[in-house]
DNA sequence: GTCTATACAAGGATAGAC
DNA sequence: GTCTATCCTTGTATAGAC
């Protein structure tokens, strides 16, 4: 679906499970409801990782390092999920209004999770407190999902990412003081 | 386009023109052909914005300065162009191949300008040098560029915008030290 | 310049054979 | 379950009137 919703032939998607166009309607009763399956599978399957990776940790774990956590796991599913990355982040703005709200409930059931994360750090006093926390979680949560659409020319570990994330993320490009005046 | 490239029908824009689907022939040869000019535009206007913003500082400006300069003036670009920077955006890869080739070189050249003043804020010790530069330049073009499809609750003004766009990709949402580890 | 009417192509969806 | 053939809708593009 790198091309788009509606670009996106039956035929392609065919074509990628070896089979003819009009077999897919024996699994689907549209090409709606596939996209549908095929995108919530990605907003699950990102959450469920998450969530885990934070719930993984030791009790005496900081706010911050739970943050940390979720910021990892959720690069990683990125990288895991392959194509269908990309597809979920850009393809969402483009299905079918009805869809889109019958998806919302998955996705805000992650953007809350997120949210509690952010709010977490900063009443422990570990993530700035003078930015609107939303603001923040949309800043996080925008650069992870964007760096699967990096053709990086160097291929990078998983690992060499992540560690590249949190420093941008929590540490920022500058150096010294005085960068936001 | 904020439903994509191919979904976005001949008759949606004419209708934004208050013409009629037909007589859009008269200004354009093909849907392709509007299209293309539409993007070229939008990456030509913001280039042009960015580097004029830049070469207007004073002579004894640093390089941190510059990079600066340029974040602000991208992110007004990207709310000046209303519903066009979000298009433009989202829609590059969805175009056929041949366009985006046509329009790469627009994009490219606008590419290094971004990367020579990520380099020289380097160089001039402003900006992390722990990272690879490239990276850094996606990190921050792409935060910026997202920024217009923030449909934000409570509406921001472009300077508050660019203050925390400011804050977040220079200092970070961390605070203290030990946030990469 | 802009309209209406229409030709033409493409793709989603259905039917029925195997 | 998967195929092939076909229907039907939609949307790009063209023609020609005004």
């Amino acid at each position: 679906m790198d091309r788009g919703y509606a670009a996106t032939r039956l035929g392609d998607i065919a074509d990628y499970a070896d089979l003819q166009a009009g077999s897919l309607y024996y699994y689907f009763d549209s090409k709606e409801e596939l996209v549908e399956e095929v995108l919530r599978y990605g907003v699950q399957f990102t959450h469920a990782h998450v969530r885990t990776a934070v719930e993984q940790l030791p009790e005496d774990a900081t706010a911050g390092d739970r943050l940390r956590a979720a910021v990892d796991a959720h690069l990683e599913s990125m990288l895991e999920l392959g194509d269908l990355a990309p597809a979920h982040v850009r393809t969402f703005n483009q299905i079918p209004p009805e869809m889109q709200d019958r998806l919302r409930t998955a996705r805000r059931a992650f953007g809350k999770f997120w949210a509690e994360l952010v709010e977490g750090a900063i009443d422990a006093g570990e993530v700035r407190s003078d930015l609107d926390p939303y603001i923040i979680r949309l800043f996080i949560v925008n650069s992870i999902e964007r760096v699967a659409e990096w053709h990086l020319r160097q291929k990078r570990s998983a690992e060499e990412l992540a560690q590249i994330m949190r420093t941008m993320i929590f540490e920022g490009a500058g150096i010294g003081a005085g960068w936001s005046r």
